[in-house]
DNA sequence: TCTGGGGTCCTAGGACCC
DNA sequence: TCTGGGGTCCTAGGACCC
């Protein structure tokens, strides 16, 4: 998008509406005053793994130190993660395809994505740093916010052991950004992350007023947490560019004309903490709707190939749905086609719920459901690229009490804790109805066995979660 | 030939009730 | 026969995140 061009038209800072001063009646403490010795809020600390993904495959293969290095999405389709070498060379999200052979010529290693080995890496990262702070909660796979009353200073030390820590014990690099708000800690992290000076730490409130500005200055307004692409365009149409714009503009006129989501990423720039500890809205790690969902490795036509697709996410899904001790009362499936494709017409993107007679875990109730009232709505010749299970409204099994007649058409044949145990203990596929039990044949391709089961061709081993793909140090 | 897989929250609008 | 306004609940869709 020519920036520039859209935003010629805005001779002066008065120009949009949104920089109008806001003369409402709410009164909001100015940025310029930095209350941190009365703060009662404490601080925010966000650690950060550094390339994620690249660094997790880097644990138990040295050999990869160095070398530019990517990580691929499932189907091995775009590429998902980067080393630090690698970011020069390969642009973030590309299909594989595309830059496959530039890659290897240019010594680029690609892997692909192995969620089990990084689930298992995460959550050792994220139990070594639980220990140095107050409160932690785990926003994603590689990062965590932490809080802490405790003064500045005493802060950036513990940061600094709890990343020499991290590294030690797991092998990842993290990069910390410490301040008053998560959005500013976003910002704050980024800049730690790419300046050599911080040594991967960095706190806002040690920071003068002028850098403040400077960094702020320098965050185009896209990369500030919460303002995705679509924002972006609004924004910049309005002559807001960058954070420091953001910042500025008048927060009751940023609320008018987009939402209250933004009006808090306002304040939350000016150092107001508006955005709430997700980890205490559902006990920690209760989902509110349970999706699963897979490319496939190539068109699947036709009634009885989506029935098998359908019939192994949903036992998935129904895996997770028991693992956090609730019941679904409503079941969706869809199927999508390729946005990529010719349009010959194939533009159906069937999407179907059903309302179950009361609420369940039970996989065999749910494929009937899905059987019976919902896989007639996909179109039979259509080439679909993907499909997929949603369980929504969730209700917790301990406390679901019905009136009689009415009681939870719970798992009666125990069918779902049996196959928890099996798989558990045999592996995934190892046990499963229908295609949900069939082991694909190598372990390469080993969704199921069948043949628009995703593709992983360069799926490194699984160390800490299987006894035979542990590492073997040889010493001579 | 080959383009990911999860989630969250908010808002607008319709249905329905009094 | 005519008809207002306020409230709640639900859902689809849009936006975001990693």
């Amino acid at each position: 998008m020519d920036v520039s061009q859209t935003f010629g038209h805005i001779t002066s800072w008065e120009a949009s509406p949104l920089f109008t001063p806001s003369r409402k009646s709410i009164t909001l403490p100015p940025h310029d005053q930095k209350p941190a010795a009365t703060r009662t809020s404490g601080s925010i600390i966000l650690a950060d793994a550094n390339s994620f993904f690249a660094a997790c495959e880097r644990v138990f293969d040295p050999t990869l130190i160095g070398v530019p290095l990517v990580v691929l999405s499932n189907n091995d389709g775009c590429v998902v993660a980067r080393s630090a070498e690698a970011k020069p060379i390969i642009p973030m999200g590309v299909p594989w395809y595309q830059v496959r052979e530039m890659a290897s010529e240019r010594g680029v290693v690609a892997r692909s994505s192995n969620y089990e080995l990084y689930g298992s890496l995460s959550a050792r990262m994220m139990h070594v740093m639980h220990h140095y702070f107050e409160h932690q909660e785990v926003y994603s796979i590689d990062e965590c916010f932490l809080h802490s009353v405790k003064p500045i200073e005493d802060i950036l030390t513990i940061s600094r052991s709890m990343r020499a820590a991290v590294l030690q014990g797991v092998g990842i690099p993290v990069s910390v950004g410490i301040a008053p708000t998560k959005t500013l800690a976003k910002i704050t992290n980024h800049w730690a992350k790419h300046d050599n000076g911080f040594n991967g730490v960095c706190a806002w409130d040690q920071l003068p007023d002028d850098v403040h500005d400077e960094i702020l200055a320098q965050t185009p307004v896209d990369d500030v947490w919460g303002v995705g692409r679509r924002l972006m365009r609004k924004l910049v149409a309005r002559g807001i560019l960058t954070a420091r714009d953001l910042r500025d503009a008048d927060p009751i006129a940023i609320r008018r004309k987009f939402s209250v989501l933004l009006q808090r990423t306002v304040l939350e720039l000016r150092g107001i903490p508006c955005v709430e500890d997700a980890s205490n809205a559902l006990d920690g790690f209760r989902k509110q709707q349970i999706l699963c969902s897979r490319m496939f490795s190539r068109p699947v036509v036709g009634h009885t190939e989506i029935r098998q697709a359908l019939s192994v996410y949903v036992q998935n899904a129904c895996r997770r749905l028991r693992r956090q001790g609730c019941l679904a009362s409503t079941v969706g499936i869809f199927c999508g086609v390729s946005p990529y494709a010719s349009t010959q017409g194939e533009t159906s993107m069937p999407y179907a719920t059903a309302q179950l007679e009361s609420p369940t875990d039970d996989p065999l109730v749910l494929m009937k459901v899905i059987n019976e009232q919902l896989v007639s709505k996909v179109n039979p010749r259509t080439h679909y690229i993907r499909a997929g299970v949603i369980l929504s409204g969730l209700v917790e099994s301990r406390s679901y009490h019905p009136l009689e007649g009415f009681e939870a058409r719970r798992d009666t044949h125990n069918i779902g804790s049996i196959l928890d145990t099996a798989t558990a203990r045999f592996g995934q596929y190892s046990l499963g109805l229908g295609y949900g039990g069939i082991r694909g044949s190598g372990r390469k391709n080993e969704e199921t066995g069948a043949d628009w089961s995703m593709r992983r061709e360069m799926l490194s081993p699984r160390c800490t979660t299987r006894w035979d793909e542990m590492p073997v140090v040889t010493a001579k």
